[in-house]
DNA sequence: CTGTTGATCTGCT
DNA sequence: GCAGATCAACAGT
């Protein structure tokens, strides 16, 4: 499975959202591999994105937004959940991620249904939470190059995915920039 | 320092 | 359909 390079990131968050369907995001726990096919993303911008957590500008929690791309940016919210971003934008652009909403699970099943006390396939990584608690993800994993094998947490080749395939809708879950259709999903 | 809100999910009604 | 979990940012005292 090939690695996906720097330079895809590189590129508008928005596009980099909707070319992220399709590949496969990897989790390296001490040698035992967790994988799934990224199904939902989310782009989330700067200045020009009043829903994007670097609206306001760099603090603490979203500096990665703000560093090279191709890592990860992840998030604590709501007391009890993390959510897991890939830095992406163009290169004159100061911020950006896109937010991994849903995979499809292919390895590691077993430890997904550990982490997530289910045996129902279709409930272990369908929403952003959910995915992070079933990959155990943390801000262990902030900043993590997602672009090098040596990562225990990074994204290679999936499956191809037409962009006819592609289902453009609004945002879940927030109340500002509505109007950007920026929720891109695949059925399998 | 205090109160409010949020890119969420679960469990119960 | 709604409460509960209870962290980080921010605006206001």
């Amino acid at each position: 499975m090939n690695l996906i390079k720097r330079s895809f990131y590189a590129r508008d968050t928005v596009q980099v959202a909707q070319e992220l369907l399709g590949k496969t995001l990897v989790r390296n726990i001490d040698g035992i591999i967790i994988s799934g096919i990224i199904a939902e993303t989310e782009a989330y911008r700067y200045k020009d994105d009043a829903a994007s957590h670097s609206f306001g500008g760099m603090t603490e929690r979203n500096k990665a937004m703000f560093d090279q791309v191709g890592r990860a940016y992840v998030y604590f919210t709501y007391g009890m959940h993390y959510c897991v971003n890939a830095v992406a934008r163009s290169p004159d652009y100061p911020a950006g991620a896109v937010l991994i909403r849903s995979l499809f699970p292919q390895h590691g099943i077993d430890f997904m249904s550990r982490q997530r006390k289910t045996r129902d396939i279709s409930n272990l990584a369908n929403g952003p939470a959910k995915l992070a608690q079933a990959l155990d993800i943390t801000k262990k994993e902030y900043g993590e190059d997602l672009t090098a094998r040596s990562s225990s947490l990074y994204v290679s080749e999936g499956v191809k995915v037409k962009r006819s395939e592609i289902k453009a809708g609004p945002r879940v879950g927030i109340k500002k920039a509505n109007d950007k259709l920026w929720n891109f999903k695949i059925s399998l």
